[in-house]
DNA sequence: GCAAACTGAATGAATAGTTATTCATTTGTA
DNA sequence: TACAAATGAATAACTATTCATTCAGTTTGC
């Protein structure tokens, strides 16, 4: 571990906690997550968490913010890039969502712990709705798009997106529970398998 | 709830804390269930769940099995059933995964909240680890046969296989998450949408 | 036929252990 | 010296587990 200089400013000694809970929520479960692990792994004092974030709840809630806003920015950069085509774009999200950022498997283990609990927690819920929404819209008009573009007349843009949006989660699920002969470059293979059987002439030799 | 007489077989006890069990993880989460909650709910007293199962891991653990047998014992029937047809069995499998017994919202959270903990606690894994692998390996060879039956000769039946699972992983997950206006009917569309891709003479048709 | 003793399931008050939170004190820096 | 950040011992709240007691049904002895 790094020397933890006495003092620091306050964004990144948050930015320490939230990482530290990441691995700690890996590690232990949420349940099992405690202050003093938290507080142990980022090499600081008992304390600190309330000081940055009052109480362990909010602690949690933004570490969930953070995992949720790295993946939809990541998206937002690829769908706002003017420079590529539709089809290099849907290329792009995908291998975004099997890149070594997002299939991180401490981050994996942070994502399946919180909807293992939104049914109960409903504010963990409402911090992803909106932009899982908006991600939804995004990848339905890609689709929609290159469906014109390259003359597939029977595709569903619609059922197409819930189809790889459902995929790509188990996938992710996959890779978080089986634990070895398999990686995130097999999961992405999958998955563009799936946009193969949708889109022949884009997708079939993409590996 | 109905009245408890003092005293029941050791089974009917089990199996009535197991129940409270799952209503009481899908209401509060893995975390947020204790044992006078899981007691109240059965309408029984506190010390109950040790007097049966010695710990509330225990209780817990016996609560993860019970749903996992309940889905194998389910899945079984349909691939050792002598009178269907091998396309019969496959339209069974998926059937049965988005029926009204499977997608129970109480038991999907349950499902959930344990692999939001599996990292942490290997027990769990290893509960389903085998019998996931033999559904696996029974579901791959149903689509083995089809290929052959139905000369679908580009199909590869380990990959449909590891599709079709994750996807459905995916869709009880949505399931689970998306409150409204979505049910395990659309659900149970979009998995037959995918192997009508693959399968487009057998399941093309079927809703 | 009847009550007294026995049995084991069920109860829930008490206990022991854990953990989030507080805040008086310490420490480095400006 | 003054100040803000960080510390960690102490506190308060919660919760799993224990076990002496209660209770209803069954057996035994007369």
């Amino acid at each position: 571990m790094s020397e933890n200089p006495r003092s620091m400013p306050a964004k990144t000694r948050r930015r320490q906690l939230i990482k530290a809970t990441i691995k700690c929520i890996a590690k232990n479960g949420l349940s099992g997550t405690t202050m003093a692990d938290v507080t142990s792994k980022a090499g600081l004092s008992l304390g600190i968490v309330n000081l940055h974030f009052e109480t362990k709840e909010k602690l949690l809630i933004e570490t969930l913010r953070f995992i949720s806003d790295e993946y939809r920015n990541g998206l937002d950069k690829i769908f706002f890039n003017d420079k590529l085509s539709v089809e290099e774009k849907i290329i792009a999200h995908v291998s975004f969502d099997f890149s070594r950022a997002i299939t991180d498997r401490d981050k994996l283990a942070v994502w399946f712990a919180f909807w293992g609990e939104t049914k109960s927690r409903p504010t963990y819920m409402s911090i992803c709705a909106d932009y899982i929404d908006e991600i939804a819209k995004n990848l339905t008009s890609l689709f929609s798009i290159l469906k014109k573009e390259g003359n597939y007349t029977s595709v569903d843009p619609d059922l197409v997106c819930i189809c790889y949006t459902a995929l790509s989660d188990g996938l992710w699920l996959d890779l978080l529970l089986t634990p070895k002969g398999w990686d995130a470059d097999d999961a992405k293979a999958v998955a563009m398998h799936y946009l193969a059987t949708q889109f022949p002439n884009n997708f079939s030799h993409i590996r």
